[in-house]
DNA sequence: AGCACGCCGACT
DNA sequence: GTCGGCGTGCTC
């Protein structure tokens, strides 16, 4: 049967049209599923279809295989769409084309990739309720267009907010970003060198040109200044947030505003990267080093590629923004003749608005530090620090000390039999929360009172070993008895209004020193705190994850960013440091803020090691009932693609299968293979190939206990 | 993933 | 004799 046209009579012979429907990859339905329709419908379009026994929401990706030979079901085995939801404009080509893209490239499934990022109630209503909802959508629009706010003028400028002065550096990457935007930019500027008064000017040419604009951040309830900042200066505009916070009818209307076009400007987190947008002429990409735009489950997509891909598609310019950029985006940036690949524009900013200056950074030599008595735990802080925070104290300063480890101790230990608190479900200790008295696994949630005795031997003497934000916030309220000590962790966080709380307490001066974990160190301006100091920052130096050392420069120069952001105290801002490791490169750089002799450190190692950016690399991992299971599966996932590995011009290396750092968690052992090649084009069609042996053999494996499998493509952590 | 169908143990 | 355990298999 040959396709249908739109303009066909209507009482011709029914259509097939290919409707992309939720299946996740170990389902084996990959592409589209042929339907029957009455009428051509374009691709794009939202559908209800039968699937099985149910019917699920599926998105129309083109019209069906349309030669017989292709055709596997005859137009007598198709079922009819059920539904098409009218009234929602078509997903616009280029939006196929990003998640066929995205699907292939982090593989899963076109079905799972796509209806990923609909909004979830989307996806649950029929024709009638959708009707309903978008009823009232409209009126709403409506009425905001009425009252004035809804319809941004192009008459900016002259009755806006009063603007900052721009610095000679943001002048000059502004003066950049108007030029073509061949290649995307990557805006390296210093903390408080004012990426975000760049990022809005460049937004505010986009929109006066009647274009929409993407703007992504982290994690949107740790900057809520951002979207303050973007809401004043752009307050004739329509702006919406999506992020997961959003209750599922506002995600919903949001998304519609920004596909119907009705929305200016997107503040969004790592999803929203997918938001349909008609009009778009800018994306941003804030803090672009931050891991979490790498989704860590399901489809492992990384919202910062994918953003840069869609910019290119649609032929807008991308800004890349940091102080620290991941070495991939550094390597982008990097001119070929410094040895880089010369893919992006780097637009430096180096200093500091209104002369603040970055604070001294003080290595604090712990080996120089008096040995403890033999019994008695180290004191919490090097005594030189703790006399830097008394000072602060006395003056009316505030200090912000960062250990990256909540609760109160790692772990319990009894003293007499060596029983030490270990989570029955996982390969983890279970931490010690004094605040509820209960032992608590970080990784499976299993959580207990703290027993009284020790379970195995009864006895009384169970004492914590090594120390928390909580611990670290008692001793320092012990040793500094004049101190107001306050603490921000996930654990003060996790209740509503908690963080605006302890934060908005900071702001008022009524905490001296406080405590808190990296999530303190992200987007807050404290305006007051003249000393960070890291408490236990050498883990990360010789951790087995080659990006470890990365993120541990990343996030003391963002800590360091906290100091000092007014010129009045930033002439004696302290960034501390307590390391046994004092002549290590990476202090070194820190000392001199000096992240491009950092990254050309970490470049030649990556480079000798044969890691990204240089190679690339994607993770097999695979759960099972025992590890035997998981890693059987991988031994032979392995031997059957080796020859595919090899036929590839021994391009592509395939590493032993290896438990996961945890190996267990609640009950589920895991296990990873490491692929790695030196091109990423040589990666990519062997785990397409590579794909459909897999499955195979994960189906085989299922009676012998191996519960799930996955491809990380680009793994953040190793 | 859902949601069937399909054959074996303790209950009204 | 059934209710229901979750093993195996399919969904245009």
């Amino acid at each position: 049967m040959p396709p249908c046209h739109s303009d066909q009579a209507p009482d011709a012979a029914p259509c097939r049209v290919g409707v992309v429907v939720e299946a996740p990859q170990h389902s084996g339905l990959l592409g589209p599923l042929d339907y029957l329709s009455p009428q051509a419908l374009p691709a794009g379009t939202v559908v209800r279809v039968p699937l099985g026994r149910r019917v699920v929401t599926g998105v129309v990706w083109d019209q069906g295989a349309d030669d017989a030979a292709s055709q596997a079901l005859s137009d007598a085995q198709l079922k009819p769409v059920a539904e098409v939801l009218t009234g929602l404009p078509p997903l616009p080509a280029s939006w196929r084309q990003l998640l066929l893209f995205a699907a292939n490239y982090y593989q899963r499934s076109l079905g799972e990739m796509t209806l990923m990022v609909l909004p979830p109630e989307l996806r649950q209503l029929d024709d009638t309720q959708w009707g309903r909802r978008l009823k009232r959508l409209d009126k709403a629009v409506a009425q905001g267009a009425a009252s004035g706010v809804a319809s941004g003028g192009t008459d900016s400028g002259a009755a806006g907010p009063e603007l900052p002065e721009l610095t000679p550096q943001q002048a000059q990457a502004l003066a950049a970003l108007a030029g073509p935007a061949d290649k995307p930019f990557l805006l390296w500027g210093s903390t408080g060198s004012g990426k975000t008064e760049v990022y809005l000017r460049q937004a505010q040419r986009a929109l006066d040109a009647g274009r929409q604009v993407l703007m992504m951040v982290p994690e949107i309830n740790l900057t809520p200044q951002l979207e303050a900042r973007v809401a004043e200066r752009f307050a004739g505009r329509h702006i919406v947030s999506l992020h997961s916070g959003l209750t599922p009818a506002q995600r919903l209307r949001n998304w519609l505003m920004a596909h119907t076009g009705h929305a200016d400007l997107v503040l969004g987190t790592r999803l929203s990267v997918f938001t349909p947008m008609p009009r778009l002429g800018l994306i941003v990409v804030d803090e672009e080093h931050d891991p979490s735009y790498k989704q860590q489950d399901g489809a492992r997509y990384s919202a910062r590629d994918l953003a840069v891909y869609r910019a290119r598609l649609e032929g807008v310019p991308v800004v890349l923004g940091s102080a620290t950029p991941s070495l991939e985006s550094w390597y982008n940036a990097l001119p070929t003749a410094e040895g880089g690949a010369g893919r992006y524009l780097r637009l430096a900013m180096p200093s500091r608005v209104g002369d603040g200056i970055m604070p001294t950074v003080r290595v604090l030599d712990l080996t120089r530090a008096p040995k403890p008595l033999p019994g008695r735990s180290p004191p919490p802080l090097a005594a030189e620090l703790l006399q830097a925070i008394e000072q602060r104290v006395e003056r009316g300063e505030q200090s912000l000390v960062l250990l990256n480890r909540r609760g109160y101790a790692p772990v319990l230990h009894c003293s007499d039999c060596g029983w030490k608190s270990g989570c029955p479900h996982c390969s983890a200790w279970r931490v010690f929360h004094k605040v509820d008295r209960t032992l608590r696994c970080h990784h499976c949630g299993f959580t207990e009172r703290v027993p009284r005795a020790c379970p195995d031997c009864g006895n009384q003497d169970i004492a914590p070993m090594g120390r928390g934000t909580e611990r670290l916030e008692e001793q320092l309220a012990e040793i500094l008895p004049q101190a107001r000590v306050g603490r921000i962790d996930a654990d003060v966080t996790k209740h509503k209004g908690a963080l605006e709380a302890q934060l908005a307490s900071v702001h008022a001066g009524e905490v001296d020193v406080l405590v808190g974990t990296q999530m303190v160190a992200k987007g807050h301006d404290f305006r007051r705190i003249t000393l960070v100091a890291a408490v236990n920052p050498d883990a990360a130096l010789f951790a087995s994850d080659f990006r470890a050392a990365e993120r541990q420069f990343a996030l003391l120069l963002q800590a360091a960013g906290r100091a000092g952001r007014d010129a009045q105290v930033a002439g004696h801002s302290e960034m501390w440091v307590q390391t046994y490791h004092p002549t290590h490169p990476l202090y070194a750089a820190l000392r001199r803020y000096d992240y491009a002799d950092f990254a050309a450190q970490q470049l030649k190692e990556r480079e000798m090691a044969g890691l990204p950016p240089y190679a690339s690399l994607a993770m097999l991992r695979a759960e099972g009932k025992t590890q035997e299971a998981a890693q059987h599966f991988l031994t032979r996932a392995a031997e059957l693609t080796q020859a595919l590995a090899e036929s590839s011009g021994a391009l592509i290396t395939l590493y032993p299968p290896v438990p996961t750092p945890i190996q267990r968690v609640a009950n589920v052992e895991r296990a990873q293979l490491m692929i790695e090649s030196a091109s990423r084009l040589a990666l990519q069609r062997f785990l397409q190939a590579a794909q459909a042996i897999w499955l195979d053999e994960a189906q085989k494996n299922r009676r012998s206990g191996l519960i799930r499998w996955a491809v990380d493509v680009d793994p953040l952590s190793i």
